[in-house]
DNA sequence: TTGACAAATAGGTATTAATCCTATTTAATA
DNA sequence: TATTAAATAGGATTAATACCTATTTGTCAA
């Protein structure tokens, strides 16, 4: 039984080709794809696979972690006004976003690969959790993006 | 001549009032709010204050970086096979998104005060910038999102 | 102070991403 | 192989965002 069978066993999913075709295309994908890229990938295979099976596919593969949704991405824009060096905490709870300070992380130096080949400009530690208030509630959202939890 | 004035003058903005109401709002706001919820907020004092207003007026702002677009946010939603601990950098040019790996970070004690208060469930760095392919060829897609640049 | 002009706005329309709905199909189980 | 719950296809809907254009408004120079 391979990996993915294994994987959706354990989880009371049942195995379906589409299932198996989006899995596979995302675990060979380098490129942080959405929904809409590999469902065109995939109408090479499977002419009739539609949209909402791949996205509802992915969503259900993030809730049950063995995939992730890529950090904050599929949630409506939202502006940030504090411009100074500063990280964010994400509560998967309320959706808050709050600032947190890390002198330690300011200075911690990056890989040296990323600062020969890549011109940086913004740094960022992005935390995803539950906030004070909301660590007894969990779900109330039930979140579906930048969610380890389900 | 206060600050919002002054930074609109230094890149040749005019000065209006639905500008100054949106930046105020945006500035006394903890919330890292959307376009939506500050146009709601707006429409109190301006009954006429249209939410493309307020939407291009925060972009403009991002652009001329007074103020930034939460990580990721805006965009769609992309999926990431990679469960291990891993990291992000975001090309503003291409979009792409490569993973790579610190060590170090990994072993970086969070603040205190956080992992007292909150459960802690992943944890990322953001990265932005140019990747080696485009450092050379920067603005390619003019980027809003997740910007410092423009 | 006023006139000219470019820039910005309002409000309607269009587009895109994501989700919902429902009839049909299918995988799992006995 | 029959049953049943789960999953799918495909169309419809919603929500966020961007576009379009006539009108208004800041800005600047006379």
């Amino acid at each position: 039984m391979d990996r993915f069978t294994q994987l959706c066993k354990n989880h009371g999913l049942k195995i379906t080709p589409q299932r198996a075709a989006v899995y596979a295309a995302l675990k060979n994908s380098k490129e942080h794809p959405s929904a809409d890229q590999i469902h065109k990938q995939l109408l090479h295979s499977f002419p009739n696979i539609s949209l909402d099976t791949v996205n509802r596919t992915l969503i259900t593969f993030a809730r049950i972690q063995i995939i992730d949704v890529v950090e904050g991405q599929g949630d409506p824009r939202r502006f940030d006004p504090n411009r100074e060096d500063h990280h964010h905490f994400y509560c998967l709870s309320c959706n808050t976003i709050f600032d947190f300070h890390d002198p330690d992380l300011e200075q911690l130096p990056l890989p040296e690969e990323i600062t020969r080949t890549c011109t940086i400009t913004g740094k960022r530690l992005c935390l995803t959790g539950y906030c004070e208030d909301c660590r007894q509630h969990k779900q109330k959202h039930q979140p579906i993006n930048f969610c380890k939890p389900y």
